[in-house]
DNA sequence: GTGTACATGTAATCCGTTACATGATTCC
DNA sequence: GGAATCATGTAACGGATTACATGTACAC
């Protein structure tokens, strides 16, 4: 049937969401995306889940049922992993060629862009940027604590453990950054219009995708 | 006219890169991109840096002239913001909502799927991001060198070195969570087959997208 | 009775990539 | 003579989002 493990990372984060519980349905996995994946990796929208979850089961990689309510009325779907889908996704965690971490951190873009801000304003991003840092520290912290317990879950305790610490270096270096900006405004301090000084960018070489 | 702010925010950083030089071509923004934005956004392929050009001079952003060379055959085309650009994107600057930052980090994912690795291939994932982290410091850290004399550089050079201590950490964090598994490893010792006390996820609120 | 959470999907759209095509120049 | 770099683009594709549509259940 199907084969090769050429699905997009994020089905394989969906299938192991999968592979961490017994059957769980396309809200839910929205749901738990929003307190794990999402701290690490990105939480898919609703209608992508359940896209992917129609693919998977296409692919035999997973199963649904339809749930029913005690009074029989509105059904769901739950999802549950197959014997299939279990090894074709530790095929991909052992096997597939790992993915360079992706950034695209808008506020450092706006920082770089300094000469084009308004001082008080992108004061106020980078404290919103702190704040931001912080509640995400903070859930991170709460979700490694409940989990830290079970040895299930042993790896997606180690890693939320690795999400504290990288929320909170991501609100100090911030902290950090504001006051270099702060000490650049009280020293240089250029009047008004841009410096003619402006040389042509020169790149350098290092051709590093 | 174009009107509105309603760009993606590779636009902007392409915008972005021209307000801080005075003429480039496609060829050397992309150069430029893998060795600036690269460490903190990510960097466009070329076909969508053109792309991009192409847009941003139909609004009116950026103008172009082609440059022959001596021999006058092969020409290429440089583009310069216009007045009108650098006041758009200064609007995006300053009055566009804030993004928030998105991490997709594939290493931490495979991490989190730990159950399904084969621990030694695990390993390696992580021992060879460490590597990844410590080139990509290094490369921030030459590129903040350059460019920490010039006053016209001052926020990119105070974003280049918050570079390199996000790239420090992502090493010290990997080198930690290398440890912890280590750790788990000799501790636990599942001998094989998964233990039955599978609980259903059970996520707990706090949506916060 | 009104808002919030549960629950699932379709359609349109667009962002961005890869693969492909082309050709000059420069360095070894 | 051949590889690497400069230089620009097109076409096909697919990944992912937003907006829309729909309806139930439950708490206040």
């Amino acid at each position: 049937m199907p084969s090769g493990s050429d699905l997009p990372t994020t089905s394989w984060a969906v299938l192991g969401m999968l592979s961490h519980a017994d059957e769980l349905s396309g809200y839910d996995l929205k749901k738990w995306a929003d307190w794990s994946l999402q701290f690490f990796y990105w939480s898919p929208s609703f209608s992508q889940i359940y896209a992917e979850l129609k693919r998977l089961e296409k692919h035999g990689y997973a199963t649904s049922r339809t749930v029913l309510s005690e009074d029989g009325v509105r059904g769901k779907r739950m999802y549950a992993i197959t014997p299939a889908g279990r090894e074709a996704v530790s095929h991909w965690v052992n096997h597939s060629p790992v993915e360079a971490p992706v950034l695209k951190h808008s506020v450092m873009l706006r920082a770089w862009l300094g000469h084009l801000a308004e001082p008080d304003r992108l004061r106020e991003i980078l404290t919103e940027h702190i704040d931001y840092a912080e509640a995400m520290r903070r859930r991170a912290e709460a979700d490694a604590e409940g989990s830290k317990t079970n040895p299930d879950w042993a790896f997606p305790s180690a890693v939320l453990r690795w999400c504290v610490r990288h929320y909170e270096a991501e609100r100090e270096f911030a902290k950090d950054l504001l006051a270099d900006l702060d000490k650049l405004a009280t020293t240089g301090r250029n009047p008004r219009g841009r410096s003619r000084s402006r040389r042509t960018a020169k790149p350098r070489g290092s051709t590093r995708p």
